[in-house]
DNA sequence: ATGAAAGCGCTAACAC
DNA sequence: GTGTTAGCGCTTTCAT
């Protein structure tokens, strides 16, 4: 905070009234009718020469409301990683559009959460009129801790229902279905899956959306399909190489974010495997880098910034005490077809 | 905020005691020698069975201490663009890092600046204890403004020197005369820049950074060869068919992000133009869609998250009023050559 | 060792 | 129309 801000009282003192009628005047609206248009003018004047802003803080104590709304990102790897992955970024830019709107400012705690008992009550600090929890893990329990303590909440790519708390996703089983429908359409059934970190809530309803489809088509697959790497991309090499080596080779795969599939283009190239001549890749996400990949990623895309956007709103409803129905909102996700994916070749069928 | 925080008086109710032993006990060190041990295992267990947290508006009122800093970012093109953009994304995360450090919340204003006069004051609010300016353009009065009310900063990409405002930026004119160099080396002469929007702080230096390289090697070239794009990649399509439709085409072209670069490789392929056989091009910033660019964008590396990192670490000295010398730091960008850039083709030179 | 009281900046009853 | 007062939740003298 700044050392000399001038105060409420400043703006009284130099206009000759009681801090009372600086008060009114100021917050405008029904003034009109209790003071007089001299002393208001004054009061303005005093206003606007000191640049007075009335101070949050002592606003915030008296309405008990901050006009900001706090957000938590989930810790998926590393906890001090924010905004560096796109999916975050994009969802934040929509949160802060939203919020921006209705001049509502956002705080972002970046106190690691350690677990509820410990950290839960630390957001309930008078910060923060409400918390919007981004992506945080399946097996953690920050949207528990913070329900619990009737801190108003909205989150994105939570298991938020269980909690009452107002959620924002995309549909993973639908999304996995198009892109899984986009490659049989195109002669593939010997698909395997690259996931990202198990223990995020979209990781196993992409497994099994996966697991149903082929189901669907009769089709049995090795178990060893499913290969887990990291969101970040890391260990989609590592795969690639194992499934290339075993006995039988699929002839596409499908990631589960753009960053994956990248891995697996770049690890394609050192192997000379072509794709997607020989190998189909598709990613998930559409982010900045899915269409500058080489070959340009068929992928599947989702309205981040929308989701943002969307789950703000929620929030400020809940704030509102507006009844939220339903309680889970599932955005569509969208196939973008490019370049990496093709019909099967010959040999591979 | 939410409805039934409890307070420091329910805590000293709880415990039997008044809300100042109570405040002693829980503000700790010294109060061991004030309070019983009795009294202060009792208030203790009280807090922590009320799930007490104190509230951070009440006590920045006395304190006149948020422990929060607060970010502005430059409204370069769509004022509702904050983090988007890979480098606003980048820098936020190092600031965002730093501020977890040492137990900062970060404030993010949503408002757009409309103009010093109107909008400084607004930003004296009480919520933060000084502001990070990331990249306000050149045209711009944010700082001018903030630092006339006596808000602490520190910037990031701003003119900050004449303010007195801490500032830390890549030193642009070595990053653009890298990558001249690093052209000429491979034997390019005809190099046309390709610039992002005029009013932001990097753009005049890179271009007087380009051309005092020409000028050092003799070089003169077509004026019109300087093109302004946006940061944002557009525009470099139609700059690369106008340039490629002149009399004389220039053997490499530089972008001054890697947006506009990877906008002119799409568009070279649309033209038919071989990178880096028939044209070399450079970007700037080494953002992630660089190394999956095809070909791979030879570019200028600028260590965001350093920049944020250290930007905050600025603001807090000045926060606790330790002396900032010198004020300005500029960071070493590096040159990352991949495959986008190699010697000009034996007709071209 | 503990409590009472004042005050941070602001707003909202309630006087006058 | 305008000022006085109390109180939001907290910390900090100053008494006791």
């Amino acid at each position: 905070m700044n050392q000399k801000a001038p105060t409420l009282q400043d703006v009284a003192t130099t206009a000759g009234v009681s801090s009372n009628t600086a008060s009114v005047v100021l917050n405008g609206a029904k003034s009109n009718t209790r003071v007089s248009e001299a002393t208001r003018q004054r009061v303005l004047d005093a206003a606007q020469q000191l640049r007075y802003h009335p101070n949050a803080a002592a606003r915030s104590l008296v309405h008990r409301k901050t006009d900001s709304i706090g957000v938590i990102f989930g810790v998926a790897g590393s906890s001090t990683d924010y905004v560096t992955n796109p999916y975050m970024a994009g969802i934040l830019q929509g949160v802060l559009k939203v919020a921006g709107e209705v001049g509502y400012c956002v705080t972002i705690f970046t106190q690691p959460w350690v677990n509820a008992n410990a950290s839960a009550h630390r957001f309930r600090d008078g910060r923060t009129d409400g918390i919007i929890v981004i992506a945080s893990p399946e097996n953690s329990d920050i949207l528990e801790g913070l329900s619990s303590l009737g801190i108003p909440l909205a989150a994105v790519a939570c298991p938020g229902e269980r909690y009452s708390v107002p959620t924002v996703d995309v549909d993973n089983r639908t999304g996995i279905e198009m892109a899984m429908d986009h490659l049989r359409e195109l002669g593939h059934y010997k698909i395997a899956l690259f996931t990202g970190e198990e223990n995020m809530h979209s990781t196993p309803q992409r497994i099994s959306s996966y697991r149903n489809r082929l189901k669907d088509w009769d089709c049995n697959l090795p178990a060893q399909w499913i290969h887990t790497c990291a969101y970040s991309g890391a260990g989609a090499d590592a795969a690639l190489r194992k499934i290339w080596q075993s006995s039988e080779r699929p002839t596409a795969i499908l990631a589960c974010n753009d960053a994956i599939a990248a891995g697996v283009l770049a690890e394609a190239r050192s192997l000379s495997i072509k794709v997607p001549e020989e190998l189909s890749v598709m990613g998930y996400d559409d982010a900045e880098i899915a269409s500058l990949q080489t070959p340009p990623l068929t992928t599947i895309s989702q309205p981040l910034q929308q989701i943002g956007e969307l789950t703000t709103h929620l929030l400020l409803k809940r704030l509102q005490g507006v009844p939220i129905e339903p309680l889970t909102v599932l955005l569509d996700p969208k196939i973008v077809v490019r370049k990496s994916t093709s019909v099967p070749s010959e040999d591979n069928q």
